[in-house]
DNA sequence: TATATCTCCTGCGGGC
DNA sequence: TGCCCGCAGGAGATAT
């Protein structure tokens, strides 16, 4: 699943394959693709007809192209979501088409920048860079790698709410690019249950698990993100390896890393959770 | 206003 | 073999 590593990984990607091209042909497969694009896929097509992308920036799980457009105007942003399955390909034209292409844009060195999603939780859209970022993430939080991040602030985020901290880890307007497997790793090596309330735990221990997140995750795009199977991949279809370095998600039953006991899983927010029963102890209401 | 829950979607695996 | 069901989960919509 693809979480800031694995857009990241991405996003640098697009940068050696399609800045600087320019956007020959637009062709959308599947309307929930552009579910976001007000105008719809007609209005997405005419938009990007003709415009060179420029640069490739990332905000936490989102990902956008920075482009020209090809009448004379300010520069736009083609926004990406990979949602759970989203693939960024390029591909060389005339390669067989992916069973869930969903859209294709021909660049002017004759190559494909393909948007493959099996699972349709991932979309493009085009919209206006209001600032740094474009209009419609202006409300997702800076993720742990961005130069304006500042974890004090997100400290008094948590302190001030009253809610479970893996809740709020996954709270993209806190702090962006966690998802539930950097969450449920985050907090196995801070040795806190993802039950605890934010308002209760420590300024240290909020520290902590905010310094895990961001080593973790920085640990994944090392190793080129975290694989479980075809669903993630670099823009050259190749997976990356950080599976193998997991000491908490997807590990039901298996001796904990740190102690031995045997790894729980518990439902939580319509998903899995895993943690150690003994490292991470369930609070008492 | 803040927090919690529901919904969207497809493919896979397990049970019968 | 084929059908049904549960599961995976990001984020916006809806409910509390």
């Amino acid at each position: 699943m693809p979480e800031l590593p694995e857009v990241e990984v991405v996003r640098r990607g697009l940068l050696g394959h399609v800045v600087g091209k320019r956007i020959v042909a637009v062709e959308v497969l599947h309307p929930r693709a552009v579910r976001r694009q007000l105008g719809g896929a007609a209005d997405l097509i005419g938009l990007l007809a003709g415009a060179t992308v420029t640069a490739a920036r990332r905000r936490g799980k989102y990902l956008w192209l920075e482009a020209d457009p090809a009448a004379a105007a300010d520069p736009i942003a083609i926004l990406v979501h990979l949602g759970m399955s989203g693939q960024m390909l390029v591909q060389s034209a005339g390669a067989v088409d992916e069973k869930h292409l969903r859209i294709r844009a021909t660049l002017d060195d004759g190559t494909e920048l393909r948007f493959v999603d099996q699972r349709t939780f991932g979309s493009w859209m085009v919209d206006d860079i209001v600032g740094s970022v474009p209009a419609s993430i202006a409300h997702i939080a800076p993720d742990p790698f961005d130069p304006g991040y500042d974890q004090s602030a997100v400290v008094k985020v948590l302190r001030g709410k009253h809610t479970e901290i893996k809740r709020a880890l996954l709270d993209q307007t806190v702090v962006s690019g966690v998802g539930n497997i950097y969450a449920d790793e985050a907090l196995w090596r801070s040795q806190i249950h993802g039950q605890r309330l934010t308002d209760k735990l420590p300024v240290k221990s909020l520290r902590a698990v905010l310094d895990n997140a961001a080593a973790v995750m920085s640990e994944a795009l090392d190793q080129g993100g975290t694989s479980f199977d075809a669903l993630y991949v670099n823009v050259n279809g190749q997976s990356g390896y950080f599976e193998r370095s997991l000491n908490a998600y997807g590990r039901e039953g298996k001796p904990c890393r740190r102690c031995g006991a045997a790894m729980r899983r518990e439902h939580f927010m319509n998903r899995s959770s895993f943690s150690c029963p003994r490292c991470q102890v369930r609070p008492r209401f």
